[in-house]
DNA sequence: CGTTCCATTGAATGAGTTCAATAGTTGTGG
DNA sequence: CCACAACTATTGAACTCATTCAATGGAACG
């Protein structure tokens, strides 16, 4: 989406693939041209936030404002990955050669910072089953795949990364995966979830559970 | 700082300057000449998220990917402000004219990206008290007046929008602020905050209280 | 000088965390 | 193929931090 991979705008540049196994810790600001990346932050108390989850096409890694330096996010690749590497002059000459590239790239990021804003609104002043619903119905959109009765997220995806995307502990999400399953919403097991009513899930990420 | 507004990047171009009062509701995505301007998302329960305060020079408004319609953000004059105004169509011609226009654009909205993030992350797994540190450290750097006993935050500005900016609620922000103004790091009042340690601050925001 | 808005403080309540114990799954090596 | 270890998920109970509800105190403003 972002970059261009497989197309014209990236020939002829000094690209390096890396082939990375799953669990790899993926370095530097690079679009990813195969896999799921899991992009989050650290904090003082070893507990870990799980900001975005990106998939082929897209890019991560700090769009560095100059006079900037060190990353402030780890991408840590989920599946097995296939990841360019780009080097920041390299991408910077792209951006002065090819303002549609530029533009390209300003939608994408504007389009994360209002993903990024809606995080913020939902950590702000929603109940966290609100927030797992939520996340849910995100995740279903972006990773899922469809199937006959309903939407699996497959991709190796714990209690743990749910916990770490709605700012919970694992308890919580199990208790609150645990009710919906109950009401017939999802279907769970070890590493996967099934989403089997979309309607439903966005609606308590709206307005909440129905008392 | 985004928009050359005084230089010449913008010159010639059709712009309107509207002149607002504190309090006005903004329309639109603009760049700000003068004054500040809160960006806010309002939740299904009524409850108000401050994302972030600009100031002149900063530019706000969904960088529209197109194809997407509609504000998702509602922006609020909280001095009286000189908002300029320009079209999309136009804003689209500058950005594939000029093409360092764009380059700086993408910057402050990677820029804000980054912050974004570092909100989440707080809102995730920091305690209240950390991000009522956090946000006044933030605010002492962005809109602080210096002064020969601290840092001055002035502007028109409530328990209310701490509360919108750290997730949390009047009653326990003034709480924290007590406790702060007890121990000697910021003084307060009605509308107005000052920073008198800023180090013991941003050392809470970061590892907590000392208990 | 009263009205209105903003801030403070107290007490009760509750949502979610934490600690702890158990149960199910996956993978490994004998 | 089974037994064991390692990991992931579930569930319970106690506790805690922050919210909520409520009442009071000051500042600003007409």
């Amino acid at each position: 989406m972002l970059f261009c991979v497989n197309g014209t705008l990236m020939r002829g540049l000094a690209l390096n693939a890396n082939l990375l196994n799953a669990g790899a810790r993926v370095k530097a600001h690079d679009p990813i041209a195969m896999g799921k990346v899991k992009l989050l932050r650290h904090t003082a108390s070893g507990r870990d936030v799980l900001l975005d989850i990106l998939r082929g096409g897209e890019y991560f890694g700090s769009l560095a404002v100059p006079g900037r330096r060190g990353y402030t996010e780890t991408a840590i690749a989920q599946t097995d990955c296939c990841i360019l590497q780009i080097s920041l002059s390299n991408f910077e000459k792209i951006l002065s050669l090819y303002p549609d590239v530029t533009v390209k790239v300003l939608q994408a990021v504007g389009q994360r910072l209002q993903d990024s804003q809606e995080v913020i609104k939902q950590l702000s002043a929603y109940a966290v089953e609100q927030r797992i619903a939520a996340a849910l119905v995100r995740l279903a959109g972006k990773m899922g795949e469809e199937q006959q009765d309903g939407t699996l997220i497959q991709l190796s995806f714990s209690r743990q990364d749910l916990a770490a995307m709605t700012g919970t502990t694992i308890e919580t999400v199990s208790r609150v995966m645990s009710r919906f399953s109950e009401d017939g919403l999802i279907s769970t097991g070890r590493k996967w979830v099934a989403v089997n009513d979309l309607g439903r899930l966005e609606q308590i990420a709206k307005e909440g559970a129905v008392n």
